[in-house]
RNA sequence: GCCGGUGUGGCGAAAUGGCAGACGCACAGGACUUAAAAUCCUGGGACCUUAAAAAGUCGUGUGAGUUCGAGUCUCACCACCGGCACCA
């Protein structure tokens, strides 16, 4: 396989240009205000002042690779496929006379180098740099045109001092419905009970005005005996963005760290697959859900894929339904506690998106954990409640999900009525009703419901139909789809929709429901209990007078918080984060201690494009200047122009960062309301047996491998020749050889084939492997002059600008790069070769194999005396339609619709003579003698079809 | 189960409703060479017929439909890939 010999001297070539573009800065992107030295071939193009206040700057063009996490395992040949199709439409902009913004830099912070250190002591920064010099050194070998200066790692403490800082807004902003938006903290207006005196502080009726979900903790830590101050405290917490919450989470005992929900993957933990269970921790939360209409809404605004839209629509899962009151009725098990309260719990609330199925509930159902069950079950059921209540809140999710296929439940021993028609029902509390969605509590129509009709079949529940199938075929039972209302009182008759309308007005009239909005998406679980990540700015107070901490956040000067150096990573003995291990970081000397948790890898990633944009900025997280020009809405485009990455990101990292961006919005501090605007997902690359690459198959493919061997622009070209960029392909290393035999061509295509020979023979008894003298001994192809071109080589030169540019366009590199070859093929068997021709022909493939395109046109350009403009900054070439036309056209001939020849005819011949010279031809004649022509379609420059009866 | 996507030669693929398989890989034959490599030229969906060809028939997962004409549009189904999954 490997070749003896190479196609040429890409070994030179390619060093030689990264140097060139690494020492004039080639690629450097220029900020609004900065003015641009006048030897760089952006000020020739554009001038050296049009980035200053009064000159004219050219439009922005901000394409972005989603930032790889550096493994010590380097790069693989998945990450190049979607860095090279942003680097070719990065070159194929500049070309266009964009200002191109296009950078790269570092998701650092990650478990891998945590856990090194667990094991080694071995400080993770270490790991990351030494990871970041390597992946740097591949990536910098593929000759992308990355603005270096503007690189960044999510572990830079002037990096991470700005994620801090957003955690700040976030924690002193909360979501003001009214205005819809978030707004900074001091906004937020205290409830009337909390504008008056500690005297008259009722906790139940504090109790009240907390509603926001997630909130119950807060709720809780409002005993009777509270100040005015901690009432207060608790109260703007509860409205906090990030906010505190005890509720159970996601615990994987392996990783010694929470995950987000997220993160859990059939109860397992996404990284690892190591069992999950649930256990209540204090934890940091954001309140995204906040965002959920938002978020919804806006993916109307942005040009990504369906399937990608559909998977956050997904996630998001809206629903629109009602919530129903339903009256508890029998007796109360009233200890002293409920006793007290002003208000007895009588009411359960549930929220379906069938409220016009109400005649049919027949039972109905509590979450175990819901915080009426304690206060509604009956003496009697006392015992098998708790009983349930115990076994379930020990089942992991896992368990959850694989026992699905049976239902259990128990019976609370209470009964409430059904508003509609008085009827008494029993409550049961069952694991199949989630305590976090919704209520919390469910009316069960096991008629119509696949979930309650199981129930009901196992514990022998009544079932009573309510809504009639219109197909009268249909059995009415488990009928889940939209019908006619039966059994329904003065909802019988009507389709469903109606039926759903008059239910809902009927509610509201009668005070006993109201249309509601539900997500599935929950608040972001954000707090781990990890070493390598951002320690929160957060330290816990002592409560006034034995009361429990509270939280409070350190001032922005007080940024960035470093993390402590430790000797071990482990978490303590007593289970604390690794933080804890720091006992002179972690105690203050008020007594108060710091927040030992520490942010998710996604917070990092949440914003670095913005970064970007302004990657030195000492004052700012971003500049405005920069903000707006690079993330600046152009007509309908806002944000990112294009961002390419991978699927696995569908619904976290875009998810959170798009949250993080509408705050930001929000709170003023960036000028468009999306971050990404166009977004593609590059597919998979698999090993050439078809399957996903992996270390224990042994098929992995090392870039670095490849590139010795076939060098970096056979490697970009075989990636975008491969397919279609969004497909998942297999590699075959016999596909780059492919590719490299046409670099080869294009070579043998410009230079002479003696000093070829001579330059091989030179190479071949140097002591010095890498010497670029050599380079001098190439010399350009006699049969290139500056002719004129003929008119089929225009043609041919024409087209392929017309195919390349089209194609890039639709990001379609793959048919790009097979008209370049086309137009090779054909320039070979060219005599004599037009210097301005194959100067155009470098332009276009120029973006796609940058090497070999800059030492041809440099060559080029020396060879007949002239100095060469930088090729990164020159026009792309326009194609001339007029050279395109032909004179005459091959047109296809059809009898009764089957293809039989083709003839050619005049461009511009009318349909009598099309049908005459289609008529004429002798196989047609085969097929239409003796038959009559009933009907001549023509379809003009396409075909001809005869039809003969 | 639900949602989204994909099915075309030995392989990667290409085709505004109009000559299916461009371009490339692998393969076969030839030229060059003492020979090989590299390079250059030629061939190539299947079937049928033939000494060879020409001609012909079939052919884009399966089955129907729309149309003068369908890989492309519509409906039903099958297979594979990705996502979600007790969300009321």
């Amino acid at each position: 396989m490997a070749s003896s010999r190479r196609q040429y001297p890409f070994h030179l070539i390619e060093p030689k240009w990264q140097q060139a573009w690494e020492q004039q800065q080639a690629f450097r992107a220029f900020n609004p205000g900065e003015s641009v030295p006048a030897e760089h071939p952006f000020a020739q193009r554009h001038g050296a002042n049009a980035m200053t206040a009064g000159g004219k700057a050219p439009t922005k063009y901000y394409i972005l690779d989603m930032f790889p996490y550096p493994s010590g395992a380097g790069l693989h040949v998945g990450h190049p496929e979607g860095y090279t199709a942003t680097d070719i439409l990065a070159r194929y902009r500049r070309a266009g006379g964009f200002n191109v913004l296009h950078p790269m830099g570092w998701d650092s912070f990650g478990l891998p180098a945590e856990q090194y250190a667990v094991k080694t002591g071995q400080h993770p920064r270490v790991t990351t740099e030494a990871n970041i010099a390597n992946f740097t050194r591949q990536i910098k070998s593929l000759g992308f045109s990355y603005d270096w200066s503007r690189e960044l790692a999510t572990t830079d403490v002037e990096y991470f001092k700005w994620t801090q800082w957003i955690f700040l807004k976030l924690y002193n902003s909360w979501f003001n419905p009214e205005t819809n938006k978030a707004e900074p903290i001091e906004t937020l207006k205290y409830p009337e009970e909390l504008q008056q005196s500690a005297a008259d502080l009722q906790s139940a009726e504090v109790s009240s005005a907390i509603n926001a979900p997630g909130s119950g903790d807060a709720a809780c830590r409002l005993q009777v005996g509270s100040t005015l101050e901690s009432a207060r405290r608790a109260f703007v917490d509860s409205k906090r963005l990030a906010y505190v919450s005890e509720a159970p989470v996601n615990w994987c005992p392996e990783l010694g760290t929470v995950l987000a929900n997220e993160e859990v993957i059939d109860g397992k933990s996404e990284v690892g697959g190591f069992p999950v269970i649930r256990k209540p921790m204090r934890q940091w939360m954001l309140r995204i859900t906040a965002y959920a209409e938002k978020l919804l809404a806006d993916l109307d605004t942005i040009d990504w894929s369906d399937s990608l839209k559909e998977m956050q629509r997904n996630w998001i899962g809206r629903s629109e339904g009602a919530e129903v009151d339903f009256e508890v009725v029998g007796s109360s098990r009233c200890d002293d506690r409920t006793a007290q309260r002003a208000v007895p719990t009588s009411k359960i609330r549930v929220f379906t998106t069938r409220p016009d199925t109400l005649f049919g509930a027949t039972y109905m159902v509590l979450a175990p954990e819901h915080r009426l069950v304690d206060e509604i079950v009956t003496e009697e059921q006392g015992e098998a409640v708790e009983n349930y209540r115990a076994h379930t809140a020990r089942k992991s999710d896992l368990e959850r999900t694989e026992l699905a296929k049976e239902k259990s439940g128990m019976f609370t021993g209470a009964y409430a009525i059904n508003p509609v028609n008085g009827e008494k029902i029993p409550i049961w509390i069952a694991d199949y009703v989630l305590a976090s969605y919704g209520t919390g509590a469910i009316m069960a129509v096991p008629a119509h419901d696949t979930r309650d009709f199981a129930f009901a079949q196992k514990f022998n529940l009544p079932v009573i139909q309510v809504v009639q199938p219109n197909d009268a075929k249909t059995e009415w039972q488990v009928f889940t789809d939209d019908g006619t209302a039966v059994n329904s009182g003065f909802l019988n008759g009507l389709p469903t929709a109606v039926a759903k309308a008059k239910i809902s007005a009927w509610l509201e009239e009668k005070g006993l429901g109201k249309k509601t909005i539900n997500y599935k998406l929950r608040d972001w679980l954000f707090s781990r209990q990890r070493y390598w990540g951002e320690p929160f700015p957060i330290v816990w107070k002592k409560g006034p007078g034995g009361q429990p901490p509270y939280h409070e956040a350190l001032p922005e000067s007080a940024l960035p918080l470093l993390p402590p150096t430790l000797e071990d990573y482990k978490p303590t003995a007593g289970g604390e984060p690794p933080l804890a291990r720091a006992k002179d970081w972690l105690n203050l000397p008020d007594g108060s201690v710091r927040e030992t948790n520490t942010m998710p890898q996604w917070a990092g990633s949440c914003w670095y494009y913005l970064r970007y944009t302004d990657a030195k900025n000492a004052q700012s997280f971003v500049g405005k200047a920069a903000d707006s020009y690079w993330m600046a809405s152009n007509g309908k485009a806002a944000g990112v122009d294009l961002y390419v990455g991978g699927t696995e990101h569908a619904v976290l990292h875009l998810l959170y960062a798009r949250f993080w961006h509408k705050v930001l919005f929000d709170l003023g501090y960036v000028s468009t309301p999306e971050p990404f605007y166009k977004l593609v997902n590059q597919g998979l690359i698999l090993g050439s047996d078809g399957q996903k690459m992996s270390k224990s198959r042994g098929n992995v493919v090392n870039p670095d491998d490849v590139l010795v061997e076939y060098g970096a622009d056979a490697f970009r070209l075989y990636e975008m020749f491969m397919g279609p960029l969004q497909d998942t392909k297999p590699w075959n290393t016999q596909g780059v050889e492919g590719v490299y035999r046409f670099l080869g061509r294009v070579w043998r295509l410009f230079v002479d084939e003696k000093a070829e020979t001579a330059f091989e023979q030179a190479e071949a008894t140097t002591q010095e492997p890498g010497n670029q003298a050599l380079l001098d001994l190439i010399l350009l192809d006699g049969a290139i002059t500056d002719a004129d071109a003929t008119p089929a080589q225009l043609k041919a030169l024409h087209a392929c600008i017309k195919k390349v540019t089209e194609d890039l366009d639709g990001m379609r590199f793959n048919t790009a790069i097979s008209a370049m070859m086309v137009f090779v093929n054909e320039a070979m068997t060219w005599q004599a070769k037009p210097m301005s021709g194959m100067k155009t022909f470098l332009q276009l493939l120029a973006p796609f194999a940058p090497h070999i395109a800059e030492e041809l046109w440099a060559r080029l350009h020396s060879t007949f005396g002239q100095t060469a403009p930088s090729l990164a900054y020159a026009e792309w070439p326009k194609f001339d339609a007029a050279l395109l036309v032909e004179s005459e056209i091959e047109l296809p001939v059809q009898v009764n619709g089957k293809f039989r020849e083709t003839i050619k005819i005049a461009v511009d011949a009318d349909n009598a003579t099309i049908e005459a010279a289609a008529k004429a031809s002798e196989k047609v004649q085969m097929f239409i003698t003796g038959k009559a022509i009933k009907k001549v379609i023509i379809v003009p420059k396409r075909m001809v079809n005869l039809i003969v009866g």
